[in-house]
DNA sequence: TCGCACATGTAAATCGTTACATGATTAT
DNA sequence: ATAATCATGTAACGATTTACATGTGCGA
């Protein structure tokens, strides 16, 4: 009757874990915060909420604020035990990063130089929206941080989000600089000095990560 | 009545007009190399190519290779259409992240660090997974490339990749680092010299990139 | 007072996954 | 000869998104 509920629901659970929100409030820090590890988009997850309360992980309780009414969800017994039973169930789901510019860049053979250009201007633009908004964060935390006792648990949070950040700035700049030195995206380019280095270099990276997780485990 | 094409079909017809593939080579080579950029399961990708038919974008041919059939995909000009005007089209989505193990990370206070240890130690195994593979196709490359005038996007493709597995990488030894001073996950641990030297790191880094681009606009 | 952003959803349509099915090929 | 794995899907189900709807407060 009540299927293991879904990563989406156990994001929510888990928010409702640390203390009451409202289906708005939800969606906000989803938003804010979460976007980095489960983005979904706010319809979906006013549905999610709403559906933790039959499956008795969650109650609801209406409120009349002026005019409008809205939801207040509080997590139920149930709801975190759920939350501490997926917490133990091994393992988590892989990672998976989905990004059409990068899938464009694959194909950019079919396109133009100018259009790969304006792909790679676009994400930066994009990752840039997202350095303001870390400033702010950031900022917070330094000063006045919202929660202040899981600030140990939000700043390695943040730690990801800058590091993705950073790694798709200078993948960006890393690729324009490469495709100046191409006469077209298609016609007769092939194994450039650049690129032959960047292989060789991720050759190299690799093999030294296998040696050196073999070696650790080898110590063991 | 041909609605936009979905972006999974958009990268099926991307590789169809790079070469006709039957279904299940399709389907490899996006578990090989799209992964990274455009993961969506087997049995999916099954059903989107076979619905680019209907809207004349490719065209399938059956073949009688011994016993079973299978079928064939090509191209149409239409489809080349589609792959075109998709290139040209602005913006590109912004990307997006799943990853389970920061989520749990978000929410380790509702468990133990021994959890939040396990979490982070499957996280670097599945990396090193990826790793395994990347070598394979880094030594290919080096020395019999499959797609020869296709190796410069390939490479810059594979490029991305790497950073991402070293970002994963470090982050889990970071958070290893740090999760080794705490008492607990929740008690009392609050802001650590570790996570502070993080979120000024941070900070620093993001204030220094919005200078940047600001000078870089300026000086345009 | 007009429009726009905030706050809060619902309904329909689509997208995507999991589980199943089945013939062929290879390894043991 | 058997089991495992490759190759090729189908069907059912569930998750997610898009588009819409609507009230409320605020700034120009």
């Amino acid at each position: 009757m009540s299927p293991t509920p879904s990563t989406t629901q156990r994001a929510l659970l888990g928010l409702l874990s640390i203390r009451p929100w409202t289906a708005y409030d939800l969606t906000r820090q989803m938003r804010r915060a979460l976007r980095w590890a489960w983005p979904r988009s706010e319809a979906n997850l006013y549905n999610e909420v709403k559906r933790l309360v039959p499956h008795g992980l969650a109650t609801a309780v209406e409120e009349e604020t002026g005019g409008r009414s809205r939801t207040r969800y509080e997590v139920t017994d149930r709801g975190r035990e759920e939350v501490s039973a997926w917490l133990e169930s091994q393992p988590p789901a892989p990672p998976q990063v989905e990004l059409e510019a990068l899938l464009r860049l694959f194909l950019a053979d079919q396109g133009t130089v100018d259009q790969l250009r304006r792909t790679i201007a676009e994400t930066r633009r994009q990752m840039l929206e997202r350095v303001e908004e870390g400033v702010v964060i950031a900022e917070d935390y330094l000063h006045d941080p919202p929660f202040p006792d899981r600030a140990h648990l939000n700043v390695l949070f943040m730690h990801f989000s800058a590091g993705f950040v950073r790694l798709m700035l200078t993948w960006c700049d890393d690729v324009e600089a490469e495709i100046d030195t191409w006469p077209g995206t298609a016609t007769g380019v092939g194994l450039t000095p650049g690129t032959r280095a960047m292989l060789e270099e991720t050759l190299a990276y690799y093999l030294a990560t296998l040696d050196q997780h073999a070696r650790a485990r080898g110590a063991t």
